[in-house]
DNA sequence: CCAGTATCCTGCAGGC
DNA sequence: TGCCTGCAGGATACTG
């Protein structure tokens, strides 16, 4: 479902109500407020948050602009639309259906433990279940690739064909990856910034995402380019297996 | 149930 | 230089 970027509904509700919290849930931000309600943002493929001067000029495609008492204003920058903005009433967190689908988050404690069996109970491409947000939540294909390399595992293999210690294993670098890009400021390839504008540096410990044709960086062997569901897989046909 | 494809949209790189 | 094609971080509807 194609979502609405209502901006008078949302400047109707946003009016004076204050952002008491912002909280991730998978790929999607909520910026709780009082009076209770909530601001659900998805950024897609090319969205951004940028946190600028009031006075500064606006980028091209800054489709929802927030003046904030405290000064700035919160942008949403975002050239594909892919992303968008939308209100949330208390309680539309539970009902609105993709949000109250998505699976467990990779960086919470039970993940270790729920994740392997949930996995290997699928006959799915081990890397179309990583990017199934009703799994795992939070996953996109960057990530997905990178964890995979990592953990040494053919992103066309089935999940019932994966060991339930090598799905661990999986799990394990699943959260290494995402630990290690949210301390580098996350993966800028194009566009990609924080909300003060700098840009994230995990993108030069990328070993397999956009890599196809290079060596790999542990066999020496030529990654190759699979594709999977639609999106450009990179792997080694020697060390992922 | 599952896999693959099309779709939404703009920008950019590469080929000719 | 300019035009065309394909591809890009995502999610979902549809088809077979």
């Amino acid at each position: 479902m194609r979502r609405p970027l209502d901006v008078p509904l949302l400047r109707r509700r946003l009016m004076d109500r204050r952002i008491t919290a912002i909280r991730r849930r998978g790929k999607y931000l909520l910026l709780d407020t009082d009076p209770a309600g909530s601001l659900l943002i998805h950024l897609g493929m090319s969205g951004r948050m940028l946190l600028s001067d009031a006075h500064a000029p606006r980028l091209a495609h800054t489709h929802l602009a927030l003046r904030l008492d405290s000064g700035p204003e919160l942008r949403l920058v975002d050239p594909r639309r892919f992303g968008f903005a939308q209100w949330l009433d208390p309680g539309g967190e539970a009902t609105d259906p993709s949000l109250s689908a998505l699976g467990v988050e990779p960086l919470s404690n039970e993940a270790e433990d729920l994740l392997p069996p949930l996995l290997h109970a699928r006959r799915s491409p081990i890397k179309s279940l990583l990017l199934d947000q009703r799994l795992v939540a939070g996953i996109g294909n960057i990530y997905a690739v990178e964890s995979l390399w990592r953990a040494g595992i053919r992103p066309s293999r089935l999940g019932s064909r994966i060991s339930l210690g090598r799905l661990e294993r999986l799990v394990r670098e699943v959260r290494a990856v995402l630990q290690e890009a949210v301390e580098q400021g996350g993966t800028t390839l194009r566009d990609f910034s924080a909300p003060e504008g700098n840009f994230g540096y995990f993108a030069v410990r990328l070993q397999a995402y956009g890599r196809a044709g290079e060596p790999c960086a542990r066999c020496a062997t030529e990654l190759r380019e699979g594709r999977i569901g639609g999106r450009s897989t990179p792997f080694c046909p020697i060390c992922q297996r």
